[in-house]
DNA sequence: ACTTGCACATACCAACTAGTATGTATACAT
DNA sequence: ATGTATACATACTAGTTGGTATGTGCAAGT
């Protein structure tokens, strides 16, 4: 095992742990424990405990999040059918327990944008991310005639990841597998009445 | 100043503390400080920092959130009008400090469904009083030839709650009073095209 | 062989934090 | 007048938590 291999089991804990009990009922402790090392291993590789979950932010939920939006970028495909079939996958992948446990850059957003600046400005990258590279795909979309060239593209790119982060949140407190697919299926027909 | 002012202003502030910290930052100590009081008053009160949580759910949160909703069973008007006149209500009103400390409903349920049960029971019953009068709104609607007749009332009305906690989280990010209203005006938009 | 630096382990601490034990002033009933 | 309950204040504690200071085994470079 080298030492790439305990940062990264780390992290990886660490973003566990943070997406069950928030940033804030982090506890380090519980984390070291559970990987069987200690305090030293762990502040060899983080200087804090804030530093951990930016790292966690940037290595773990920035790519994570932005694979897909932009991978829309290099797509030939209807603009349209690519949101809608991810729109489809991330309700048909959603376990109980991952719509139990919300969606992990949500709850981070919810939770730490009021009261860490430096939190916020990562997440905010992520989000905006994931809005723009919406935005201009649509965008592209009209210019192919695949889109209503009235549509308001940066509004429908804002509603569907205002709408997919909503359905994750209700969701979660309804403990229901059944409402995530249901506000994800009207997102699906929202986006479907923008098709030129 | 008489015992039930006491209990109200220790009520409130922590609403406001939980409101910008979460639940788990809240720190008892702090507050009684802001009040200048002490923790004999605080724990004359309240038994636990749990059962502080849950007056604040049960006797700030629910009444101002259901209250609109509850409206709704005795009201006479268009059931799509009045919707649309609530989303517009709480876009007018949202300050930017508002937004930036997002929903209180959505941080409670983001950050405390998954780690305690009785907290997501009662935050479960405000979100469901919401979907559910809704629903009876837009069915009434329906009977009344006011709403599509083929409207799929309790998805519309989950979607329309998800909508409005999708566009709280999102502002909150982005710290945009403008991403949140045009958030809102998509969901009217949305809300309009089940008029029947 | 010897130094240097990395990758940890051990032991410890200061600060906080929810909660408790106890005391007391005041109002009110008897 | 006196007992009693309410509404607090004061002082303290036990447990936790992030963080640090220091030590050590080992691998690589010289």
């Amino acid at each position: 095992m080298n030492a790439t291999d305990t940062r990264e089991r780390i992290l990886g804990r660490m973003y566990q742990d943070i997406h069950k009990n928030g940033f804030q009922g982090l506890r380090a402790d519980r984390v070291i424990a559970d990987l069987g090392i200690t305090k030293g291993a762990l502040y060899h590789y983080f200087p804090s405990k804030d530093a951990i979950g930016l790292a966690v932010i940037d290595e773990l939920i920035e790519p994570s999040y932005l694979r897909f939006f932009r991978s829309l970028e290099n797509a030939n495909e209807h603009p349209i059918d690519l949101l809608q079939q991810h729109l489809l996958w991330l309700a048909d992948k959603a376990t109980p327990e991952e719509i139990h446990l919300g969606c992990p850059l949500n709850n981070l957003v919810q939770e730490m944008s009021p009261i860490n600046e430096s939190f916020r400005l990562r997440l905010k990258v992520v989000m905006d991310g994931m809005i723009n590279y919406t935005t201009k795909a649509l965008e592209r979309g009209i210019s192919n005639g695949q889109v209503k060239a009235d549509a308001d593209c940066a509004a429908v790119a804002g509603f569907m990841v205002a709408g997919m982060e909503g359905a994750y949140g209700v969701a979660k407190v309804l403990k229901s597998v059944a409402s995530f697919h249901r506000n994800i299926q009207q997102l699906v027909n929202y986006l479907e009445s923008f098709r030129a």
